[in-house]
DNA sequence: AAGCAATAG
DNA sequence: GGTTCTATTGCTT
């Protein structure tokens, strides 16, 4: 507690990420941001209320900072979530105009993954299998589905749409999106009230035009997400539907009301229709099966079970952080802030089957999917730290069938060719990696029977300013296309900050255009007005001035070194990382180029003094063993008895 | 850091 | 429920 004294407010929001128990301290810390009665959280329990009051004191003498004042209020908040409808469906008929009059479903092995609206007007649902859809409608037409690459190139440009809006947009799945227009209300609020709702508002009665001069925020918070949606629909061509409360637990319970291309507006006072509504508890975001079955066990099965059950015996069941977690989701209660969430942590890539159980097969599978993951690694110009290989094994007495999965570090020199130009050298060293950690799994001279292989590469480490590793400013440079940031031509301005926005200077939240990803070319020309791509990132730089020295930094974009298997570019002179596009960079003012290339310089040598010091004895066998593998094709070569 | 469970779409 | 193909977070060691 003595540490947390010197933190600003941001870090106890960091720390209470790690740690549990310190949620409350950082929910403390909230509650004194309002000082209002907020900190007079419904307590049932005496035991409950100890810990409240010990961390409530703990905090008043940590936090005195003035970085307090400067924290959102919750109880004022606006949260967005928006939901695409069936999305892989909408896609695959932009993708091809002539299915959208049919029936059509998704195909990924033998199941209907989903599938548009005529297809399910006829009865076909989500996950049904391809024998039963076929069943209730036979002119079903499906297409495959299984290569996700159309849907995730997708799925960021609606993300990169929300965030050229505003920068607080946290992604769940390839479909959803949560952005907290909280600032934004507050500055258009002043200027341009607005009289009614856009779209729905959930209420139990009929008449609900009369709240909007009650409930400002949320009426304001309706038009910006209608905007939003009509923006998605006019650039991308993709309905969908949204859900406007007061937290993400809301909004997103919310947001599926009306069905679809449709939003929805929760008011506060009708929190506890919408919580008490719910089927379940399963339908409450965060809980699962497992945590359904537990609460099962407590004879909890509704969602006011959960309301009315003393927090007391919760806590014994889960544990408190838990608990009082789980309390308040059932009351409708949820503070979590929308964390953005930047670049990917992780690529993988998989393939299910129904019978894998020779090696040969295996290799040839695991080759395919590297092939296409260090393809994606390499757009995305990051360098994976790890590598994982995962395993479904069949078994047919339990048919209990979890993954398994074996994880290593990636040498040096092999990541550094998976980001540069010859990739194919890497995939066969990744493969003599991923053979090695298969045998750490299967014994291969057993029969063995796998229904699922995936490789994945994560602790993605870019070179770039590490202001925040989510949500790297550097995306924004990349010349064609930055982490998953596809090809987007520059869009004219709809009327996102036409009638309803603030104009005027402050416009980093307001303006869609300016925070638009720009391709190089238009990157030249218009000024670079961007901050707070992350949040905390930099002070803004306003005007396109011409560095000083450019040239000094800026070198050719790598294309030399990469056959030399050693660690060689440590001496080697500067160059800008591969995601960064020589020519916005050199757009930038000449104080931001050099603090970025002395951060890039930074990270530069990447000595990994622990990993080479830790096993010095497997570490040289296992360097040896690649550098002949990736020559040598011999099966046995993997799988020595070690 | 590794491996897995839980959760989500 | 699990089925598909991902992705994230937190627990445990």
């Amino acid at each position: 507690m003595v540490l947390l004294k010197s933190f600003p407010v941001g870090v106890f929001c960091v720390l209470a990420h790690c740690f549990n128990f310190i949620t409350i301290k950082c929910q403390t810390i909230h509650n004194f941001a309002m000082e209002s009665s907020e900190d007079e959280m419904e307590v049932d329990d005496t035991e409950w209320k100890q810990h409240l009051t010990d961390s409530h004191l703990t905090c008043r003498v940590s936090v005195s900072g003035p970085s307090l004042s400067k924290r959102p209020t919750p109880a004022h908040r606006v949260i967005l979530h928006f939901d695409l409808d069936c999305f892989y469906a909408q896609v695959e008929m932009i993708r091809n105009p002539a299915l959208r009059d049919v029936p059509l479903g998704i195909q990924q092995k033998y199941i209907v993954v989903t599938c548009n609206y005529v297809a399910r007007q006829q009865g076909v649902t989500k996950l049904m299998s391809v024998t039963d859809a076929k069943q209730k409608c036979p002119q079903l037409v499906l297409v495959k589905g299984e290569d996700l690459t159309h849907y995730r190139v997708m799925s960021y440009q609606v993300t990169d749409l929300l965030l050229s809006f505003c920068p607080l947009v946290e992604r769940l799945g390839f479909d959803e999106n949560f952005v907290d227009i909280t600032e934004i209300i507050q500055k258009r609020l002043t200027c341009t009230p607005v009289s009614s709702f856009k779209g729905y508002v959930y209420s139990t009665s009929k008449a609900a035009e009369i709240k909007a001069s009650f409930h400002p925020e949320l009426a304001l918070g309706s038009h910006v997400a209608a905007e939003l949606r009509e923006a998605i629909r006019d650039r991308l061509g993709l309905t969908s539907c949204a859900g406007v409360a007061t937290s993400k637990l809301l909004a997103k319970l919310v947001s599926g009301t009306f069905k679809p291309n449709q939003q929805t507006t929760l008011l506060p006072e009708n929190v506890d229709h919408i919580m008490g509504s719910l089927g379940g508890l399963r339908k409450i975001p965060g809980v699962g099966h497992q945590t359904a079955k537990r609460l099962q066990a407590l004879g909890l099965v509704s969602v006011s079970d959960l309301q009315l059950f003393p927090l007391t015996a919760l806590i014994r069941e889960l544990g408190s952080p838990c608990a009082a977690h789980l309390k308040n989701l059932s009351l409708g209660v949820d503070d979590s802030p929308v964390n953005p969430t930047g670049a990917p942590q992780s690529l993988s890539d998989e393939d299910s089957f129904k019978k894998m159980s020779c090696v040969k097969e295996v290799m040839d599978k695991i080759q395919q999917l590297l092939g296409s993951l260090v393809e994606r690694m390499r757009k995305d110009g990051r360098q994976p730290q790890t590598f994982r290989l995962s395993v479904r094994k069949y078994s047919a007495s339990n048919k209990w069938c979890s993954r398994e999965s074996r994880q290593c570090p990636i040498p040096n020199h092999v990541g550094h060719k998976i980001t540069s130009a010859s990739s194919d050298d890497a995939s066969a060293q990744l493969l003599s990696l991923a053979m090695k950690l298969f045998s750490k799994m299967v014994d291969t001279a057993a029969p063995f029977h796998l229904t699922l292989i995936n490789v994945c590469f994560s602790n993605l480490q870019s070179r770039a300013p590490a202001a925040s590793t989510r949500g790297s400013i550097t995306s924004f440079f990349a010349p064609s296309a930055c982490p998953q940031n596809p090809s987007q031509s520059p869009v004219a301005h709809s009327n996102i900050d036409s009638s309803t926005s603030v104009n005027g200077a402050e416009d980093r939240l307001c303006s869609l255009s300016v925070m638009s990803p720009l391709p190089p070319e238009n990157a030249a020309k218009s000024p670079i007005v961007r901050d707070a791509a992350s949040p905390k990132a930099g002070p803004t730089q306003s005007t396109s001035s011409v560095p000083a020295d450019a040239s000094r930094p800026v070198t050719a974009s790598r294309s030399s070194t990469c056959s030399d298997g050693g660690d060689a570019d440590i001496t080697a002179t500067y160059r800008l990382p591969p995601n960064v596009d020589p020519q916005v960079f050199s757009q930038l003012p000449a104080n931001l180029q050099t603090e970025l290339i002395r951060e890039w310089e930074q990270r530069r040598p990447i000595p990994k003094i622990p990993i080479l010091s830790r096993k010095p004895g497997r570490e040289a066998k296992d360097k040896k063993g690649t550098r002949r593998r990736s020559q040598a094709n011999s099966l046995l070569d993997y799988f020595k008895p070690a």
